[in-house]
This record gives structure tokens, C-alpha cells and sequence, in this order.
DNA sequence: GTGGACCGTTCACAACCGCGAAACAGGTGC
DNA sequence: GCACCTGTTTCGCGGTTGTGAACGGTCCAC
């Protein structure tokens, strides 16, 4: 992939429009962000999607330089919130992923972390959590507690909260900069 | 109310500048989108937040309205996940939710939320709060008050209100338009 | 107007208990 | 043997709930 949100600096290819309307569109299709420089006689063209901003020419240059940096500023801005974040998964070797990071995990907590990943975002009854990590019967109370205190510390670095929401279970979340609080 | 998610049609402003730098900031603080209509000899500012565009004058009307229609486009089809303010709900397990924020309440507090709730809008009487709260008989009297009060900290992060209907009983509302924003 | 009844807000406190967390010990795989 | 996984015990913090009391506002009788 050429543009990558981890860059941080997509490239921004200019193309003169109306003229150039195939490499718009082939742009447009890959998802790489564009400038139409536009002709100075042809109606602005509609709006598409979000990767495109347009200028009409002439132009001072120190305009057209600032337009392209608001642009790539809003690409900055914008894609966190689309792109980034890719959906923790499980895969069947205990390896939990987000993104290219990964942790190993044991296989209580496995079983733990797939039953709270597969209800991410809402939350996992104690109980349904014990039967998760121990199909054929929980030992001790606290053996619950435990492993989830471990879970959470090894899932931390991921970016992944496990939240407690008092006498109902536990809720597995993204602990993204603007996450929001539970109070239990 | 004038910018409204659930219009989704905000209303954007053209603001000179710099002349008009303090409406800017105002339009800014506000979360409201706006057009700033450049000075001829004035160098272009520096990317702000992704409500912004601007546009040297002087310009064609036709250009200056399709840059607004672009900016328009654009929040129609980023802002959908920020803006929408969904309704407000509580799910069984306990947790009351306002788009991707939430709060856990205790039992108590859960039972309460869901009778002001489910009459979101219009009062609800103490004593069928008490009710709610209490199906096998209330405690004293003050319980609920004191259970309202604390219900009310809880909400108020979610920009949910509980006003106070005197010798009515009270009312759950969503409050001001001027609270979510600026986070990001 | 004044005092008082009524109503609601808020704080402080006590009792209860769920859960967090450390420490420890046995087991298992390499 | 060593590192790690697992489960238990134990301690205590902090959240929940209800009560009492102080405070302030509104309305009515006088």
C-alpha cells in the first residue's frame, strides 16, 4: 500500500481538471488523495469523497501550497478516527492482535479474552465469563478475579481496557484517548 | 437552535478574515462550521479543526458556493459517527449510553434511569419513581432524593439533565447543545 | 411583611460487600 | 532448574445504599 495512515503523509498528486479527469478517477479508486487544479473556465466539479480538494487556476502559489496542506491536514485529522484502531482479533494460536502489535496469551486467559472480545463493548456477565475460561466447572471464586486482573495488565499495552462494571460483569473497550469512564 | 445533528444540515458561516478572527473563534469554540473569505493580501492560515475552509477573494459566486457545498458535502458524510447525538438508552446489563459514552449504574440507580427514561421528556412523579426504584416498598423518605442527586452527577457527563418539576416530580432531559464538543 | 409548613438539595456518616491486588504454593513445559 | 501458568488465601479499598441533619427556596395564613 503507497498511502499509509501511519505515515502520517500521504502523498497528495495534483492533477489539472478537467484535462486529467482519468487520473482523478484512478486516484479516487486506489483511495489516494488528490488536488484538481481547475481550469479556469470549467465549473467546479461536485463533490466526491473526502481525499479531494480542488483550486482554480491561476493560482498564487503560496495558496496553492496552503490549500494542499489544509488538505493533508484533514487527512491527518480525519483518519484516526476511519482508519486507525484496526479491530482487535484472536487468532487460534493465543495470539491477540491489534494492529501489528500482539500479545501471547495462556489459555484461561484465552478463553477469557476471546468470550470478552466477542462481546466487545458490552458487557460479560461473571458467570458467562467462568463458563468461558473453564468449560468444565470454575474452581475458586477468586480464580475469576485473578485472571482478569492479569488479562488486564497484559492486554494494557494494546490499548485495551477492561472495564468493571460493578455486580454486573466486565466490558471490554479500546482505551483510545477518548474513551469514556465507568464508575465501578 | 440554529447548527442542529439531527438537521443534518449545518449552517455555515462566512467569516472574514482576518478580520473577523473573533467570530472564528467563536464559530470554532461552538463546533460550527464556517467559510473564511481571505483578504487579497493576507497569507493563508494555518489548518485548523476540519469545520474550515477557505477562500481567496475576490471569486467567482459560483466558486465561493461550490467550496461551500464542498465543506458541506464533507461534513455530511464525516460527521454522521460525531454528530448524530444518538438517543440516549440503557441496555439490560446495566449501562446507560449516549452514543459510544456510557456509564454503569448500580441497581438502584439503573431502575430509576429507566423510569425517567422511558418518559424522557415528561414528568415523572416521586412517587412513581419510588416505585421504580423500590417495587417492594421504598425506604425513607429522603432516599429517593438522595438517589435522584446521584443519579444526576452520574448523567450529567453524558449531557443528560434531571430538572426538577417542584411538587411534580421530575423530568429527564438532554441538555444544552454547547456541552460535547472541543475533545476533538 | 413575617413566620411557618412544605419541599427539595446537599453533605456526612455508617454498614455492607464486591472486587483489586499482593503473596504464596503447586503444577507443567522446556 | 527455570520460567511461566494456575489457583488459593488474605487484606482492604472503594462503591453502593440508606439515614440524619443542615440549608435554602416557595407559598400561604395571619
Amino acid at each position: 500500500m503507497v498511502d499509509d495512515a501511519r505515515s502520517g503523509r500521504p502523498e497528495i498528486t495534483l492533477v489539472r481538471w478537467p484535462e486529467q479527469e482519468a487520473t482523478r478517477l484512478a486516484l479516487r479508486a486506489e483511495g489516494r488523495p488528490r488536488m484538481l487544479l481547475l481550469n479556469p473556465t470549467t465549473p467546479a466539479p461536485e463533490p466526491g469523497d473526502d481525499l479531494e480538494d480542488w483550486v482554480r487556476i491561476p493560482v498564487a502559489e503560496a495558496d496553492l501550497r496552503a490549500r494542499v496542506s489544509w488538505l493533508a491536514h484533514r487527512l491527518a485529522i480525519d483518519r484516526p478516527a476511519h482508519r486507525a484502531d484496526p479491530d482487535p482479533m484472536i487468532d487460534d494460536d493465543g495470539l491477540f492482535r491489534v494492529g501489528d502489535e500482539w500479545v501471547a496469551l495462556p489459555p484461561v486467559e484465552h478463553r477469557l479474552a476471546r468470550a470478552l472480545l466477542d462481546r466487545i463493548g458490552t458487557v460479560v456477565t461473571r458467570d458467562a465469563l467462568a463458563r468461558a475460561g473453564w468449560p468444565q466447572g470454575a474452581p475458586g471464586r477468586n480464580a475469576l478475579d485473578v485472571h482478569v486482573l492479569r488479562l488486564r495488565r497484559r492486554l494494557a499495552p494494546l490499548s485495551l481496557t477492561i472495564h468493571t462494571v460493578r455486580s454486573r460483569g466486565y466490558l471490554l473497550a479500546v482505551s483510545g484517548p477518548a474513551s469514556a469512564r465507568a464508575s465501578g
